[in-house]
This record gives structure tokens, sequence and C-alpha cells, in this order.
DNA sequence: TCCCAGGCGGTAG
DNA sequence: CTACCGCATGGG
């Protein structure tokens, strides 16, 4: 186990923001889980002190860039402009959100589901997809499931696809992992770009790929911090706080974790 | 029950 | 370019 005392970290944040659909809490309190690609972890927090339950060198290896840790968040929290009240509100309840670095491809698969859907489906959707054509994980007891691969999802029809609830997003989940194994578009260049326009129209290329999937993309798994996601929800609060525009220029460079700090407050501090 | 969810692709004008 | 429509499903 690794114990690390962390500022602006939260387990229970990041797990609500809804970045990550197979991040939950456990039965016991402040315990978390979660699996990443096909990697088992353990977490626990009381107050600032984390506990992550792996060796160190999956810690350092892994964990600490998968969860942003040696980054210095309270420099994102102080270019809010304090005299925006909302976003400055916003900060305050989600101040313990990180910007994660997610698998790729899973982040694609993960949130061509997510379109037109909510939380609590998409948990399940993925949830039974990685049941379904995932390899089983070494555990003790427990059915636990890596995320597929393309490979894995290669045999996966649409038909198949749309028996475990995906619905009319079985058809994108087919073609994508078609692109993506037939080196139409490539996970490795993806990884290579440079510049978030670069990387945005690239993913665009894939069907179920919109802005707002390629953003999430961008964001969650490329961590391309400018990208700014706009959903429903994002669309409401342009709409209600900032009718003359977003200060996109005040925020160049960290737009993606103001974004996150504006979801996480509509759907969690407001409720 | 009935509305809606972290939208996208396609078509029409 | 913008405006609309259909798409699947189940959680609340």
């Amino acid at each position: 186990m690794i114990t690390v005392e962390l500022d602006n970290f939260s387990l229970k944040q990041i797990c609500e923001s809804g970045q990550c659909f197979r991040m939950r809490e456990t039965e016991e309190t402040d315990t978390y889980e979660l699996i990443a690609g096909d990697k088992y972890l353990k977490m626990s927090q009381q107050g600032s002190i984390v506990n992550f339950y792996c060796s160190d060198m999956e810690f350092i290896c892994y964990w600490v860039p998968y969860f942003d840790i040696d980054a210095d968040y309270s420099r994102y929290i102080e270019k809010i402009n304090p005299r925006d009240s909302y976003l400055r509100k916003a900060a305050e309840c989600g101040s313990g959100i990180r910007i994660l670095r997610q698998d790729l491809w899973e982040t694609i698969i993960t949130f061509l589901i997510s379109q037109q859907n909510n939380i609590a489906r998409i948990r399940g959707c993925i949830d039974r997809l990685c049941a379904r054509y995932g390899e089983k994980l070494e555990t003790d007891g427990r059915e636990l499931y890596a995320f597929p691969t393309p490979e894995n999802l290669a045999c996966a029809t649409e038909t198949e696809l749309r028996e475990l609830g995906m619905g009319y997003r079985a058809r994108y989940i087919v073609d994508t992992t078609r692109s993506i194994l037939e080196g139409d578009v490539s996970l490795e260049k993806l990884y290579q770009m440079k510049y978030y326009r670069n990387a945005r129209k690239e993913l665009m290329r894939l069907s179920g790929v919109g802005e707002k999937v390629a953003d999430c993309i961008c964001l969650f798994a490329l961590h391309h911090m400018d990208a700014f996601p706009v959903d429903t929800h994002i669309r409401q609060v342009l709409d209600e706080h900032y009718r003359r525009g977003f200060p996109n220029r005040r925020y160049h460079g960290i737009r993606g974790i103001i974004q996150q700090y504006i979801f996480y407050y509509e759907l969690v501090c407001r409720e």
C-alpha cells in the first residue's frame, strides 16, 4: 500500500465527476475501486491522506500519471476571476477533481456509449460490455473484467451489442472498432498529436464521434486541457450565466478543468 | 407515467 | 451555414 498526502484531491469528487465510468464507491466507507484497462485498484481517503493499494512501481508508473497526482491544481483555481461568483462557487465545490489520463481506446468506446444517455445507464452498459467481451481478471472470487481490447471487440456484431442495451450506438461501436483495427484511425498517432485541434479533428472521423464526444476524449484520455465539452448541462449554464459569451481567452489552456468544475457543480452540488 | 439523458448523422432549406 | 428529425433504452 502507498500512502500519500495530497492537496486538491478527492476520490469522491473524481468518482462523481463522471470521467471514468468504472470507478465506484465500495461498501467500505471512503473506499473506492477502479478498473482501468486490465488494472484493478482499490483506494481509500481520510482528509488529505490517500491510500493506494498497489505496489510502488505500479503507483509511480501508472497511477501517478493516471490521477495527475504531480500537478498543482491550486494554480487552476487561482486563475478564476474573483468577480465570477458562479465559477468561484463551482470550483470550491469540486476543488478535489482531477483530470484523468485514461486509456484512449477505452475512452473512445465509453463516450460513444455516453451520448444521449444517463450516467447510471452508461455504467450498466459498460459493465455488460466488459463482462461479455473483456478478459476475466485474476481475482479472489469476484467477477471482474478488463475493458475489452479492440481485438476482443472485433467479433462483436451490431445485433449482439443491441442485445446488451447499447441501442442505436451499437453501430457506432462496430464501425469505430473496425476503423481502429484497420488502422484508418491510429491510436498511436492520436497519442502523439501535439495539438488539441488536430486530435479533435482526427477523432471526429470515427463513426459516432462528434464535437462533444471528441472533446471528452481529448480531455479525459489525451489530457488536452483546453478541450471544453459542451453537453446539455453546460449548454444550459452558458445560456443562463454567460449570455455574453464564456471568457475563453481568460481560461485558455485550462478550459477543461473549468468545464469539469461547472459540470460537477450542476450535477452533484446542486442536485 | 412520461420526460430525458455528458449527441450524432443525415437531410432540407 | 442553420434547423430539424430519428434513433434505443431505462432511470427517476
